[in-house]
Parts: structure tokens; C-alpha cells; sequence
DNA sequence: AAGTGGTCTAGACCACTAT
DNA sequence: TAGTGGTCTAGACCACTTT
């Protein structure tokens, strides 16, 4: 199984070729990545040391460094000083569900449009004005709005928005008619961060009247508060949909198609 | 709220300390993200060049540029070669929801306990014999656990085994009454990976029964299905839950817990 | 032409671990 | 003591973008 025995052992895929296109450290790391996916370095067994790897492929260490790197931050070796690098265990909990996989299921089928039910102003109730950080009373803006996907009604969001005559950013909010303004909140550059939270629920009467369902069912709700960099409060909402339109995810362990070129998301 | 305002402009945390614990591109990498989130460097603005950072700073060319893909790994800046480095905006699509948020809760209260319900040899009906790539009618297990969280029913866990008497391994399986065996997918090295779903469900008569629940309601679902080495299915199986227990958190944008150490993920 | 990020070298020193 | 990973240097060359 392992070719070391084997004599005349080289693989054509290690070598390393510095004329290639793809940089060394990930020639490097995709040729150790080949050799835990195939089976022929197991979870648990060590890996060539880096002074090893700086003789066997004849490259730098800082090289060596980045290749070895690369594979951990995709969770797929660990490193412990003073012992060696590991081939890591396969763990149920290092699963992760990303929100770009529904994002490109959007982007995929062009047929999706954003429809604005409505817009009003609204005087904050209790509930409003504690999300919000605004006073009991105090005006905000409630918006709906319906994501349609091939003319089928999808996703419906609702949300309210704090209003600040002095920022008139959020003005824009109510020209967001395409999906790339909706996902990159809002399209500008005031949002800090946000809170999200993902979570089952039935939808209630109005849900299924604007979605246009048969009857109550269970749905998935996706509820959203952003920041300014005050750390004030921006919007609150939440997108409601069945269980069929968000349906997550994601891949754990050694997979072919994890090979990234770089430490960054995509 | 915001120290800028406060005159005495000149930071400590912007000198780099070389006799401090962590590591110049880290300093480096959190002195960047400090004036990312103060607001000092605002979505969509150039940070400075590196050659800049090298001279600002006095560190080697390569240091600078760890700071910066430790950066971009976080996704809170992106590199432009030939243009320069800028901060991002707030993408609602970067987010990601992490199933170890739901390992730290059980972690955290040390009172989960893994109970096993039964488990049986089946004949795989087409279902499960289209999901184990085995043929139909061979014998298959079937196991069913329920995870208490304080002696209260939380999680309600079915699965199925393939059944392969060369392969002793799986019989761990029924030993399995701790949480750590159930997440680091039954402890053991033979699994390459899987695939993971997580959806809005309805609860079975089933599942209310063995959660102990007052009456049918919506949950949420989490299925799994493990390969080995040579891509065979091992397992397949899901977690059923209401939707209180499985309530998924997360954050975008740039927040202030978000410095890490290094590429590498927790 | 000047500036930018991307890659790479060939060493060095350190802290830690195992023997 | 020898081996390991972690950090860092002070340059170099390249492809690319902007002016």
C-alpha cells in the first residue's frame, strides 16, 4: 500500500514543478493532501518532519512552513511543537454551514427577484425599541419584502429600520430591488458587523399567505441584527421560508475538492 | 464610547513589543484589525502598502505579509495585486453557522449523557440500501440513542450501520455513551468524511414520544453520512431535535472576539 | 516608470519534546 | 542531546495595475 517499498517509489504528481502555474507551497501541500485522502497517511500517523520535507522537495523551509500551514488551517493536520505535524481525526463537530451556499443557489438561477411588500413607519414597541437601542415610541421603519425565485414567492423578510433623518443612507435601503444589494447588507459601508441566528419554526398565518403555501408547516427563520461601528443598533428583521428552500450543507473530513489555493475563504 | 475622540491620539498597542509573548505579525495583524473596527480604516479603504508597514513598523517583508493573510483569512480585508489592500464590507454571505457552537454547549454543562435506546440487525430496505451502497435485503444495524442534557431527553439520534464482520471497528459503536465518542464520529480512524444536511423538520409521533415532548411541533434535523477510505458508506444517520435545543448563532463583520492567533481555525 | 501584492530563498534563533 | 515546529530576517524576482 505505501510505496516506499516499492522501489523506484517517485510519483509523477510529487514532483515539484517551478515552472508551474501553481505556487510551490501548494504544489507542496496538494501532494501531501493526496497522500492522507488516498488512505496512504492515516488519521493519527505523523507526518515527515519539515527539516525532511526542506531535503525531499528541495525548497525552502518558510516554503515548507506555508504548505504545512495551508493544511492545517483546513483542519486537516495539526501541529504540535517539539513532536511533529498529524494527520487529524475526522470531527463531527468541526462541520460548518455556510451561508454562501445559499447565496449561490441565488446567483445561480438569475430568476430571482426582490419585491418590496411595503414600507411604513412604525412608533417602537417594547420588543422594537430593546433590539433597537431606540426610545419606546420612537419612530422606525417596517419593511417586507418578498424573494421570489422563478416567479415563485421563496423567502420573505421583514424587518425594521432605525431612522435617522442625518444618515440618509438607509434611504437606499428601499431601492433594493436585486439580490446583491440585499446580501451585501445593504450596500454600504456604515454596517460594523451583525448577529445572526438560524432556527426552526412554524410559520405563522401571514407567513403562509405571503408565501403562498397550501397550509401551515414547519420553516426555517434566519433573523438578523447589524451594527454601526458605534455599536448602535442599524435593523433587526429576519427572512422566513419553508424547509424545502433552506436546506444546509457541508462536507466534513478529506475531500477532493477542498484543495484551496490560499489561507483565505474563497 | 470611542477613545479616538479622546485626543492623546498616539496608541501603545500600535508599538510593536519584541520581547512580548505573541508573535510581531500578530501584533501586527491586531494593531491593523484595532483600527479596522475603531472605524479608523472604514470599509472600502486602501491600507497601507506593505513596503509602507515594513518601514512603519521596522519588520521583515515576510512578517508584514503573515499580518496581512492572517487578516484576509478572517475575511475582514481583501488583496488586490498591483492595486493595494483594502478593508471589506460586511457580506451577510460570509457568514457561516458552526456545529462546534452546539459541541461547546454540551461540553459546558458536563451533564449530557449518551443513552442507548437499542440497536438491531435490519434487512436494508431500498432506501438503505441506496444510502450504504450495499444490496438490498443485507443485514444492516440499526441504532438509536437518545442524548439527555440534566436528565431531560434533548437529542434523539437514529442511524444505520453497514455490518461487516471483517471489520470489528463498528461494534465500538454500542460502547459509545459519551458525548466525545459520539462527535469524534465513533473515535476512530477509518473515517475519510461526510456529508452533512441540517433542515426544518416536523417532529415524528416518534421523536415526540422519545424526546418526551407535550405534543408534535417543528425541529430540526441534522443528517450525516460517513465514507471510509475507499468511499464506501459507513454509516448513516441524523439527530432530531426541537428547535429551542438547535438554535445556531454566529457573526459578521469585524468584532473584537474575532482575533485569532494564527490561519488555523479553533 | 513606479507602485503593488505574490512568491521564494537560505539561513538564523527560539521553545518545546523526546530519548 | 537531538529533533521538532514557530518565528523572523533581508533581501530577491515576478506579474500586475496605475500613472
Amino acid at each position: 500500500m505505501n510505496q516506499i517499498k516499492g522501489g523506484r517509489a517517485a510519483k509523477l504528481t510529487e514532483i515539484i514543478d517551478r515552472d508551474a502555474e501553481s505556487p510551490i507551497y501548494f504544489q507542496l501541500a496538494e501532494i501531501l493532501r493526496e497522500k492522507i485522502l488516498t488512505g496512504s497517511l492515516r488519521p493519527g500517523e505523523k507526518l515527515p518532519s519539515e527539516t525532511d520535507l526542506v531535503d525531499t522537495y528541495e525548497v525552502s523551509p518558510m516554503t515548507v512552513r506555508r504548505a504545512i500551514n495551508l493544511l492545517a488551517a483546513q483542519d486537516i493536520i495539526s501541529t504540535a511543537p517539539g513532536r511533529g505535524t498529524f494527520v487529524k481525526e475526522v470531527q463531527l463537530e468541526s462541520a460548518a454551514f455556510y451561508l454562501r451556499d445559499l447565496h449561490d443557489l441565488f446567483n445561480n438561477t438569475g430568476a430571482t427577484q426582490v419585491k418590496l411588500i411595503g414600507a411604513r413607519f412604525i412608533n417602537a414597541d417594547e420588543r422594537i425599541a430593546a433590539k433597537l437601542q431606540i426610545r419606546l415610541g420612537e419612530r422606525a421603519i417596517y419593511i417586507r419584502r418578498l424573494l421570489t425565485v422563478d416567479g415563485r414567492p421563496a423567502y420573505y423578510h421583514r424587518g425594521y429600520l432605525v431612522y435617522d433623518p442625518t444618515r440618509p443612507v438607509l434611504e437606499s435601503e428601499f431601492e433594493v430591488t436585486d439580490l446583491k444589494g440585499l446580501f451585501h447588507t445593504q450596500g454600504n459601508a456604515l454596517i460594523k458587523g451583525g448577529d445572526l441566528n438560524l432556527e426552526a419554526t412554524y410559520l405563522t398565518a401571514e407567513d403562509v399567505s405571503v408565501l403562498q403555501l397550501p397550509g401551515p408547516m414547519p420553516g426555517m427563520l434566519l433573523g438578523h441584527l447589524f451594527y454601526d461601528f458605534n455599536n448602535q443598533p442599524l435593523s433587526w428583521g429576519w427572512f422566513v421560508c419553508t424547509s424545502t428552500q433552506l436546506r444546509l450543507q457541508t462536507r466534513i473530513g478529506f475531500d477532493q475538492a477542498n484543495g484551496k489555493r490560499d489561507e483565505r475563504p474563497r
